[in-house]
DNA sequence: CTTGCTTGCTCAATCGATGAAGCAGAATTG
DNA sequence: CAATTCTGCTTCATCGATTGAGCAAGCAAG
């Protein structure tokens, strides 16, 4: 063992001169290729003891920069202040280590820049490979790592310089918006149409989910008049003052709405409580994102939950495969119904 | 600009090959100290444009290797599925950033031998200081990295072997729960212990917390029972479990419980919806954590929200202070009041 | 015209791990 | 007994960046 305070780091030569053999006769034992090697199994023994011992540890960066590929696996994500990316998160690091390789995740907070910055320093780092999730610019980021030869997978939302996963959105707000639809027939006896609200216009997965929300209330024969479709951003605040600003042009509120994320639904719900509106009855919700506390904040809340573990299963299944296709892998999320 | 699909990345000698200099000159003026080694300012323009045409980036392994400190800053969470976590890494992922350090996160499950896997993992990395979160087994932790001379601090759980930092549970719980058994008193007219759910007996925070909900009872002048006390584990499930045992064994519930964690707060209310308990009147919650959507669950919650901000300043004060005194620093929560 | 200082660079060792090539000595073959 | 093969290692170049030491040219002072 180290002894006291001693900040220097046991290294193959070290074990080379206790063992009195040398470093690349170490490095082949404890790389697992000595077999290959011809090294007998005693001295296999002998120096997987001593690193024992000494509590010896690889310097990855020196293993990294000698050899071609550095088994770390990069993922940028926007937040971790939701389900979702919390869980995408979770499995993406699980999987990697499932397969001998090293995560680091940064989170990027949909900042353009720092999006870039941050992959710019994991390509310093040697990533073999990153996955740019809910990118604002994914294009940007494969651009800089096909520059350095690194390949990328866009998750969430879809570039068009790399293969894609991202959930059937407009299929699953399709049957979202036919279950508020049906709750609110259920409720009210007729269906009106839905207010949409969060999200932003510019992105895929927004405007599918809109394409999806029209597609329903076409299929009703409810018309939807283009003042209830407000992709109005993520975050709590503009949710909540598209809100009031609804309210004070409107004089009557939908009865039901389809929240593009909970994020947006924690601006909303501020709103409803703070407003006064809705107290005689809650509105019809539908949420395209899922968190077990919304599933109890009302009786009529449909959620849609985005099928983590079936993305990230494709995910690695296009790096496993080594297969740069430019396709776009649409996941179908599940709905779930509560109360 | 690189051309095509090359996969070699450019280095300092193909720059200096390129510039007609040496790489030792390239190198000084890529990482800012040519001024010290007096390269002329013309030749670190060309050299610097040069690198910005041939999109050059530092290898970091390259460069670590050969310096002492690596920059890079590492830290271990149990889990990602909350705010409190949540708001932990992306303080942290910024902090570090502003420091020009490389954050690199990882998250444990609560699981100890994946605690110290990702531990040595960290290591072999060569990150230059680490912050155990919430860690089952800080010392061990800390064991690890003292041998391999690399600092380390312990987050929101103490350990006995770094400075740590957490909150003050104690002083939490206490005013927790006088808060929860004053508002069963406007409710109910009287005062009667509460039960306390969620977490683990052995940890310090959960001891802290009960020793703090027993104070608050003991002010009152309200006797708790033992069977009240139920640290039962974090996960959701286990939650659920207690509450049922105990509706079996205890024919009148609390009035209000004090939950130990959002986490566990989900097992709970799930187990109050599916068994029809509490239907005519909810219980009078507190809970030591926050949830924005907790905080519209209903009109009696109390909730304990945790300093991350100031957490984490005083993580990064420790670490730029290079200060390693054994001390526990203790940071006061913030108790929001909801409805 | 020599000595000494400054300027502006280059040289070469180094960090630790890896693996191709090579080299003794033992064992086997003809 | 010589030729070949096999066994079990060692030697050395390499990955890319960093940095102490050194060196040549220019200039000033004596």
């Amino acid at each position: 063992m180290k002894r006291g305070t001693q900040t220097k780091r046991t290294t193959i030569y070290d074990l080379a001169e206790l063992a009195g053999t040398s470093a690349s006769a170490v490095s082949a034992v404890l790389n697992g290729n000595w077999k290959k090697r011809r090294i007998s199994s005693q001295l296999a023994e002998r120096i997987t003891r001593l690193a024992e011992e000494q509590g010896y540890a690889l310097n990855m960066q020196a293993s990294v920069l000698r050899r071609d590929r550095s088994k770390i696996i990069g993922m940028i994500v926007p937040k971790y202040d939701n389900r979702y990316f919390g869980s995408i998160v979770e499995q993406f690091e699980a999987m990697a280590r499932e397969r001998g390789l090293f995560p680091i995740v940064t989170c990027t907070r949909r900042d353009p820049a720092l999006e870039v910055e941050a992959a710019r320093a994991m390509l310093s780092h040697r990533v073999d490979c990153l996955i740019a999730t809910g990118a604002t610019d994914p294009d940007r980021i494969v651009e800089l790592c096909a520059a350095a030869g690194v390949r990328t997978v866009n998750l969430d939302l879809p570039g068009s310089r790399a293969p894609s996963v991202i959930s059937d959105n407009f299929g699953g707000a399709l049957e979202l918006t036919r279950r508020v639809l049906a709750n609110c027939k259920k409720e009210y006896g007729e269906m009106t149409p839905l207010l949409f609200i969060g999200g932003r216009g510019t992105d895929h997965n927004t405007s599918e989910r809109i394409r999806g929300f029209r597609a329903a209330h076409a299929e009703a024969g409810v018309v939807v008049d283009e003042s209830l479709v407000l992709a109005c951003g993520y975050a709590p605040e503009k949710a909540e003052t598209a809100m009031r600003q609804l309210a004070e042009k409107t004089g009557t509120l939908p009865r039901g709405m389809f929240v593009n994320s909970t994020i947006s639904l924690e601006g909303v719900m501020r709103w409803i409580r703070r407003s006064g509106h809705y107290t005689d009855r809650m509105p019809m919700l539908g949420c395209f994102d899922w968190d077990p506390f919304v599933a109890m904040l009302g009786d009529h809340i449909e959620m849609v939950r985005q099928d983590v573990p079936g993305m990230l299963d494709a995910v690695f299944e296009i790096i496993d495969s080594g297969n740069s296709d430019l396709k776009v892998v649409q996941i179908p999320p599940v709905v779930e119904t509560i109360g």
